[in-house]
DNA sequence: TCTGCCATGTAATGGGTTACATGATTGA
DNA sequence: TCAATCATGTAACCCATTACATGGCAGA
């Protein structure tokens, strides 16, 4: 149900269409949460019937219109309802994890492109994440005294840039780890 | 479907039940996959049913019977061929990160107890993991040299062990973050 | 006696992914 | 002319979660 919860408060930062809201998935909210445009529409008409939030036509040239969506009172109450639920603390899902392991009953060298492809990936990610924070909050054009909203934003994007250098540096034990065991024990 | 193959591998470290399997997934595997006991005996019986693995009846005293599965000849080969498949890179799924950027339109500084839970939470992970290394790969009983299959579980919780030293640091940034707004900002 | 562990399952629901579907405009 | 972007949706399937269900043994 955290979908329902992560629309709301992107919702509450800026009103907005079904397909901006994907795009933010991309983005801002894709550091720490993802769906798809099918999951959002879905969630949208339903939270809409459910008098959570408020739309609007907004007709547009040159451009196909769009509905926008905004919170009404119900959907603030009831996010804030579930502000003050304790949530589980998260687990992984770690497919990469189970590669590693699995490897150890085929050729684990042969990993190492796939490991080598995930690294370029977290690089990509952290240089994105970076560039944000410099756009966003530490660079020239950043308002000072920043307000809440953006200091916590700001909190929840250091935590996607650690995640990444984390993995980035696990990836390298990794890879040392494949070599050192190619190395080692050549495969046949 | 990387449950049936987080199965395979499993097995094929050490064949066992289904019972067996849920309290792994409790344990080792957890660090990087969960799963439920009903999810696991599904799971089971279908690839039980599509050969992937054989299944034998092991009656015990003083304990119900069991069905003890150990991966078949196909089982190994589909194991073998997702091994050489690219997978996508993992995308976060952080409910706690949600509530971070919902708190700006609650209370932020109701959100702290919740923050130190988890922090709680993750601190007990890592004094979890650290002695499953000790115990396993660094302490005095661990043999050496080790071999493939040892040194790749070893990685594997070397980042869950990073992953846990992470998060607490972020959290503890969390946490100043939010007294800080306590402070500028105190609730009505 | 009661809790917890061992051991296996079924059923209902809900959420997520994938595939399919349409159609206009802008820029290369 | 072709690809990309904007914009919205439906349908089917799979997977995961939650609740329900049983029953014996061991130890506090």
């Amino acid at each position: 149900m955290a979908l329902d919860h992560a629309i709301l408060v992107s919702l509450l930062e800026r009103p907005g269409s079904g397909y901006e809201l994907a795009r933010r998935f991309e983005r801002s909210i894709g550091y720490f949460w993802t769906a798809t445009h099918q999951q959002i529409y879905r969630v949208l008409k339903r939270m809409e019937g459910d008098g959570l939030l408020d739309v609007r036509d907004v007709p547009q040239r040159g451009r196909p219109d769009k509905k926008e969506y905004s919170v009404a009172g119900p959907g603030r109450a009831v996010l804030a309802a579930w502000l003050h639920e304790p949530i589980e603390p998260e687990s992984l899902r770690h497919d990469l994890a189970v590669k590693i392991r699995g490897a150890a009953f085929d050729d684990p060298a042969a990993l190492i492109h796939e490991v080598e492809r995930h690294h370029r990936v977290h690089g990509d990610r952290l240089a994105h994440y970076l560039a944000g924070e410099r756009r966003d909050f530490t660079g020239p054009g950043a308002p000072s005294p920043p307000d809440a909203a953006r200091e916590l934003q700001h909190v929840v994007l250091r935590g996607g840039i650690a995640y990444e250098r984390m993995t980035i540096a696990w990836l390298d034990d990794v890879l040392a780890t494949l070599h050192r065991l190619g190395r080692n024990a050549p495969p046949a």
